[in-house]
DNA sequence: AACCTCATCAACCGCTCATGT
DNA sequence: TACATGAGCGGTTGATGAGGT
């Protein structure tokens, strides 16, 4: 397929004078074949990048600067990482977004590599659909608390999980304990059903079993005690002192360097979210009434935006949903 | 089998910034 | 200082394939 298009600039010899003008030009674009590859790589690994317009004409090909450019930076390159993004390179994408915002090139240097195209691709495919999910802007404070106190903690605990069955034979610790009541009471007698333990927090599930939507007032009456919660509440007052370092000036090995790791040594801690918003003042972080929310209007906030029929249970890829498949067998046993 | 819908991702576009003259 | 040019960034588009009906 050969689709041909304007450039925006003529060309000119060193004397300035006009060679070809954009009329003339006969640029292709769109899908770039395998002799364009080819052409471009062998170039690059003669000469060497940079000065990509006169690098086009020089290699032969018919392309924009612009156009080799990305090419070789998105695909091209050897050092391209391909594939899916992992559960870490999730938890990176999150938080470094939560941090910097589109900046994706900026977040795409502490991903080596991968593009700030793909990274890019990654958020709006996959993050805003779960905005899209909750109903509310990906630029919401809703979706950024339950990303921050939903999405990222579930991540870590995932990537613990599989670091552990990596690293025994035996079954990954279960970051939910069996036991607990399946139905809580607010003060306002809103009950709710279908909550999991979540890192030794109770997180209210979707399904809420109430004939009033308004959470005026109420919070959950019960906290849950986990192996890992064990230690938070006493341990973990000690650790808020670990912090990542200001935004600025993080190069790549410093971030990991400074995101707190747990007991794995190789996964970032859990208890960093919650640490990290106790630093922002949410000091009922670990002890909230419902253990999601830092703060009863948060947890407000996020509920009452709640619509009761979002589809949070999907099948299909368990790598970013909210509810994967272990979580849907818990659920159904506490309900039981 | 044909059609439709949706997710993904490569590629393009327009803009800004940096640098050279 | 002003202008031209190249490089890079973020937003958007469109081709493609997978899955559903």
């Amino acid at each position: 397929m050969e689709v041909k298009g304007r450039v925006s600039n003529s060309i000119f010899n060193n004397n300035n004078t006009l060679i070809q003008s954009e009329d003339e030009m006969d640029l292709r674009r769109g899908p770039w074949t395998v002799d364009e590859d080819l052409a471009l790589i062998n170039y690059i690994a003669n000469n060497g990048e940079g000065r990509w317009n006169s690098l086009a004409r020089s290699a032969g090909l018919k392309r924009t600067g612009k156009s080799c450019r990305l090419r070789w930076l998105n695909y091209l390159r050897p050092d391209v990482r391909r594939g899916n993004i992992t559960l870490e390179e999730q938890l990176l994408i999150l938080e470094l977004h939560s941090r910097w915002g589109n900046r994706w090139s900026k977040i795409a240097q502490y991903l080596p590599g991968r593009t700030d195209n793909e990274i890019k691709n990654y958020w709006r495919t996959r993050v805003q659909k779960h905005a899209k999910q909750l109903k509310c802007d990906v630029n919401s404070k809703q979706f950024k608390d339950a990303m921050r106190y939903l999405w990222m903690p579930r991540l870590v605990e995932r990537i613990q999980a599989a670091a552990a069955s990596t690293a025994t034979a035996t079954t990954a610790s279960p970051a939910f304990s069996a036991g607990a009541n399946t139905t809580v009471t607010a003060n306002n007698n809103t009950t709710y059903n279908n909550f999991e333990v979540h890192s030794g927090n109770m997180m209210l599930a979707p399904t809420i079993m109430s004939n009033n939507n308004n959470f005026g007032g109420s919070h959950v009456t019960q906290s849950y005690t986990t192996p890992e919660n064990s230690s938070n509440g006493t341990a973990s007052s000690d650790s808020f002192g670990t912090q990542v370092s200001p935004v600025s000036d993080l190069t790549h090995q410093d971030y990991y360097n400074n995101v707190p790791v747990g007991s794995n040594n190789n996964v970032p801690n859990p208890d960093y979210y919650y640490q990290q918003a106790h630093q922002l003042g949410f000091s009922d972080c670990i002890t909230s009434p419902s253990g999601m929310f830092p703060t009863q209007e948060m947890e407000m906030d996020y509920f009452n935006s709640m619509d009761p029929n979002t589809p949070w249970i999907q099948s299909g890829d368990t790598t970013d949903n909210f509810w994967n498949v272990d979580n849907m067998l818990l659920f159904q046993q506490l309900n039981m």
